[in-house]
DNA sequence: GAGTTATGTTGCATTAATGCTACATAGCAT
DNA sequence: ATGCTATGTAGCATTAATGCAACATAACTC
């Protein structure tokens, strides 16, 4: 799989969007709604397929109410919480 | 002022950067070394010219030992702290 | 079966973020 | 005065992030 990525494709973002967002029980659609992006794009940043802007990022953690270190990282997710 | 700022030029991001950088008594170049780009970048980003990609913010507030949300605001940074 | 919802996939167009080069300036040394 | 460092500015090229449209599919309901 290709990392385009941001300018580093060498340093992708890894991120715990879905699982915040199934634990609210939101769609994508939804989700998509409150950050003010389009839908498809809340589906290419759960896939990890590209990195959010620091903008969306933000508007993204705030619609989940989590902290952006909570939900982004540059190291791989941990899986136990 | 332009907003270019990301896909949406209405919503800037503000950030401390600057503030951070000179309280740790590095120079541009210097922070720029150690988050890994191009010191002109720093400058465009202290003077909010544009705002980050995610992955650089992440490296941004790494290289400044502070927490992207304390670095980074949707809403203009208060003076006080 | 038909319809709806949620998701994945592909492709295309636009634009902001970044790198880089060059030049200017100001300050601070020597 | 000469040099060096830090910074600002402008321009150009590249590419990733986003929007959007179209289509497929699976699950579920009616």
């Amino acid at each position: 799989m290709l990392f385009p990525m941001s300018r580093n494709p060498e340093e992708p973002v890894y991120n715990r969007i879905e699982a915040a967002r199934i634990s609210l029980g939101l769609s994508r659609q939804e989700l998509a709604d409150k950050a003010g992006v389009h839908y498809q794009t809340i589906g290419y940043l759960e896939r990890e397929e590209y990195s959010p802007s620091l903008v969306l990022a933000l508007r993204i953690a705030k619609a989940l109410n989590q902290e952006v270190s909570e939900l982004f990282s540059l190291n791989p997710i941990k899986k136990g919480k």
